[in-house]
DNA sequence: CCTAATGAGAACATATTGAGAACTTTCAGA
DNA sequence: TCTGAAAGTTCTCAATATGTTCTCATTAGG
């Protein structure tokens, strides 16, 4: 059982590997949990490799290593380390079992393309104007999905659909300054369905 | 794993090569990175070479090269058609010069990860409680980027920066029901940059 | 009082980095 | 082809950064 400062010790250096894909120097970690002496922390990263939870690498600057998990994995599998939720309050917490995200399974699918949003009007949704939003081709959806609609054959838009008990169709922006419009359910057809969203910075 | 100044090396070379599609000599290494001993550049090179990373053509002038990379095209490369905007007066399908967007490209880098967004205090900026985003690790950031910002070494939170000409820095949310915060410089760490959202429907 | 957990810091060992001399090989030009 | 400068190779020496091993102190709790 590791004591506190231990489990801290642990956190710190799970987390840091997560973040620089290296290993800290004893100095970096001494830093990080407030404490002054290389020499302490040392013996918590010895505690730690004797207990098996990390590697080491004798003597060597940032010889700290995580222990082989799974067996084999695509080195060229677009991941990405998932650290953890974000909470006030909290430092990052670092998560136990350590987790990637695949960008392929969190996107990826049968039918789906990408598209790039013009326009305001679901701004309310998070889907600001230059996102890019995964459709799944579809010619239906259920009541509340985000959709892209054709209406009258002429104008797409991006809209939350609410299919009404009178057969006839609401297209709701998600903007306050912006009004659902009704459509007979003829007027209205459904290319696909927002399965994800994407924004890059920089 | 290789150390600091053999992982400068391995960028040196293959930038290098990338712009002269040649190899380098070793002095023009050494120069490239503030060395002014061949020797220590060729200890180096040797280091790399083991490790596989380059090729040596021994004793050649510029025989530094680069493995053979993957043919032409990753078959599993993480891409999804790009279709375009949403056009009013447009159906989707006729938009005609398809595109590719890869995801490794768009959200793949060095020193990065995800973190989930608990919390409503960006919300005005399109990110979402529940929300994905790609953090780049980085101590420091540029006005106006949204960071993640230790504050007091306790409490982490997304928020945009502003670094105040008397030295202390503002973090902003984006929502109109929370205040910004004014801190002296020494109490805000800045954990990394915001490079990327991402989120799941379904 | 005793022990476990924690921290400081000195002293030492080793890894990493750099300088530079001397030697060998390559390569371009006479 | 021959030759000399340029470039690669092999050393040794050194400085600094980092890991390792200690001893000693402090604190909390039983």
């Amino acid at each position: 059982m590791l004591s506190k400062r231990e489990q801290d010790t642990y956190d710190f250096i799970r987390n840091y590997i997560a973040q620089h894909r290296q290993g800290p120097l004893l100095d970096e970690i001494a830093s990080g949990l407030g404490i002054r002496s290389r020499g302490v922390v040392h013996r918590y990263v010895q505690t730690l490799a004797q207990a098996g939870l990390i590697d080491l690498m004798q003597g060597r600057h940032r010889g700290i290593r995580l222990p082989e998990e799974e067996p084999a994995r695509d080195p060229n599998a677009p991941v990405l380390p998932f650290l953890g939720k974000i909470a006030a309050g909290l430092p990052i917490e670092a998560i136990p079992d350590q987790e990637e995200i695949n960008l392929a399974d969190f996107f990826l699918g049968p039918n789906r393309f990408v598209l790039r949003v013009q326009g305001e009007s679901m701004i309310e949704a998070g889907i600001m104007p230059g996102d890019m939003v995964v459709i799944e081709s579809s010619n239906r959806a259920r009541n509340g999905e985000i959709v892209v609609a054709l209406v009258d054959r002429e104008e797409v838009t991006l809209k939350r659909l609410k299919n009404n008990q009178d057969g006839t169709v609401t297209l709701i922006p998600e903007n306050h300054q912006m009004q659902p419009m009704n459509f007979s359910a003829d007027r209205v057809q459904i290319q696909g369905v927002v399965v994800g969203q994407m924004r890059s910075y920089r």
